[in-house]
DNA sequence: AAAAGGCGCTTGTTCAAACAAGTTCACGAA
DNA sequence: TTCGTGAACTTGTTTGAACAAGCGCCTTTT
C-alpha cells in the first residue's frame, strides 16, 4: 500500500499528524467504530516517537473524534466533526466548509452612538462611537440568518472601504492583520421582531435561534459584538460531552 | 503562606493538580487576567515534573479556563467555567452547582410505542416500546424548563418504581450502575405548542430554547433521548473558542 | 465445562533532558 | 533620548525510557 505523504511545512509535527488522522477519518480511511493502528504502529509509520503521536491523538480524542480507554487501541467515534475556529466564527468560512454558496445583503451600514446595553456588553462607554452592520445571510440562495453586527471603531472604520456584499468580513480583517484570537458565543432563542420577519420573510412572532457573539483580541479587549438570528429549521448547534471530557460549553442560568 | 494540600487520592498527579489548579481559580486565588506562576514554579512547588504540570495546564486550556501563549506564563481566561459531564447532563446536577434547588412536577410517565421520528432518533423500529416521562423543572421554585424524555425499556423500566418528584433521574440511574457515558446535545428554538405553554404559564407561540439530547453507554447504544425546552430569558447557553483550539461543537445546516 | 491464572499486548502516567521559539527587560550605542 | 541588541526567562516541541494498569486470549486447574 502506498502511504500516503504528510504535507510538507513547518509546522510542528504533532499538529500535522493530526491533520493527518483527521483526514483519514473524513475520507472513511478509518471508519466509525473502527479501531485505530496501536501507537507504536504509528509511531513506525510516521517515524516518531510516542510522545508526538498521543499529543496528536489527544487533539482529536478532545474534539471528540476520537474515544475509548486504556487497554486498547481508541474508537473512531460517531464523527460529529469538530469545528475550527474560523469556521466558527465566520459564515462565509462555514458555507465554504459545507460545499455551499454564501450569499449575503448589506441591509445597512451606519456609525452611531453605542446604546447603554451594547456598550456595557462590548465594554464601553455608552455613546462611544461604533460601526453597525446589518446583512442577511443566506446559503445557496436561501434567506438563512440576519446579522447584526457591532465592531469598535478601529476594526469597524476600514469596512467603509470594503465592498460588505462581496464576501467575508471575518476574512477582510485577517487579512488586514486584525488579531481576532477569541470568540464567546452565547445561545438562545427570541422572537422574531419586525425587522427580522421582513428580512427573512416570515411572521412576527416566530421562534428563532439567536446567537450572540463577542470577538476578543489577544489582550482581551472587544473588537466586535454581533447579533445572528437563524432560521431554526435551516441551522442549529450540536455539541457533544463524555464522561471524561468536559464540555467547554455552559448552560447558564440568567436569574436575577 | 501555608501551601495549600493536595487531596490524598489514587487519582493520578496530573488530575489532582488539574482540580487543584482550578480550585485556585474559582476561589480567586488566581484572579481573572492574572498571569500563573511559571511551569518551572509549578513544578518545584509540587515537586512533579514538567510534563505532568504541563499536562494539568493542558486540561484547564482546553476547557478554556486558562489561555495565553508561548514565551509568557499563560493567563486566567474571562472565567467561563467549563462544565462537567453530570452537571450537562442532569438538570438536578446543574442546579446543585448554581447553589440553586431544582424542582420537579411529573406531569405523565407511560410506556408506549415510539413513533416513527422518535424511533428513527433513537435507532429503533418504529413501535418498539419506550417509557416516557414529562416533567416541569424548576430552579428556586420558578418553572424553568419542560422536559420530555423517552428511555429505552432497560433503562425506563426501573424509573416506574422510582419517586420522579423526588430528585434527580441521572442519578438516580447511575447509581443504579447504569453508564451513561456519551451525550450528543442539539440545540434550536421552537414556538411553545399548547402543552409548552400551559405547563411553563406563557403563550402559545412564545420563543423557547430548546435542547434535544441524545444520551449513549460505552458501547453506542442509545439509552435515552429527551426534548427539554427552556424559557430562553432563564437559562441559555453560552460556548468559547479560540484560533488555536477547535471548539467541539458545531452549526449545522439543515438543508434537505 | 467452567473458573482461575498468567502472558503478551495495549494505553496511561511520569520522569529527565535537550533544543526551538517567543517575551521581557536592561544595557549600551547612535 | 531613542533605538536596537542581546541575555535571561518563558513556553512549545520532541525524544527516550520506565513502570502501572487495563484488555484479550490461551492455558491450566478445578
Amino acid at each position: 500500500m502506498l502511504k500516503d505523504v504528510l504535507p510538507i511545512t513547518d509546522e510542528p509535527m504533532h499538529q500535522r499528524l493530526s491533520i493527518f488522522f483527521r483526514e483519514r477519518i473524513t475520507t472513511g480511511d478509518w471508519k466509525e467504530g473502527q479501531s485505530l493502528p496501536s501507537e507504536a504502529e504509528l509511531c513506525a509509520e510516521h517515524g516518531v516517537s510516542r510522545g508526538t503521536v498521543r499529543q496528536a491523538l489527544a487533539t482529536l480524542r478532545r474534539e471528540g473524534t476520537l474515544m475509548g480507554g486504556q487497554g486498547k487501541p481508541p474508537l473512531v467515534a460517531h464523527a460529529v466533526p469538530s469545528q475550527p475556529f474560523a469556521s466558527f466564527m465566520s459564515f462565509t468560512e462555514w458555507a465554504h466548509s459545507l460545499g455551499k454558496e454564501p450569499g449575503q445583503k448589506t441591509l445597512e451600514i451606519a456609525r452611531r452612538g453605542a446604546e447603554a446595553e451594547l456598550a456595557g456588553r462590548m465594554g464601553l462607554q455608552p455613546g462611544d462611537s461604533v460601526v453597525q452592520i446589518l446583512r442577511l445571510r443566506s446559503l445557496d440562495g436561501v434567506p438563512t440568518m440576519l446579522e447584526r453586527g457591532s465592531f469598535v471603531p478601529e476594526v469597524g472604520n476600514p469596512l467603509f472601504n470594503f465592498d460588505l456584499d462581496s464576501g467575508s468580513i471575518f476574512g477582510h480583517l485577517t487579512s488586514l492583520g486584525m488579531d481576532l484570537a477569541r470568540g464567546r458565543h452565547t445561545i438562545d432563542a427570541v422572537s422574531a421582531d419586525a425587522l427580522d420577519a421582513s428580512a427573512l420573510g416570515i411572521e412576527i412572532g416566530t421562534a428563532l435561534l439567536r446567537e450572540q457573539r463577542l470577538t476578543y483580541d489577544q489582550d482581551g479587549r472587544v473588537l466586535e459584538c454581533s447579533d445572528d438570528r437563524y432560521l431554526p429549521h435551516l441551522a442549529n448547534f450540536v455539541i457533544e460531552n463524555t464522561r471524561q471530557t468536559r464540555a467547554a460549553m455552559i448552560r447558564i442560568p440568567l436569574v436575577a
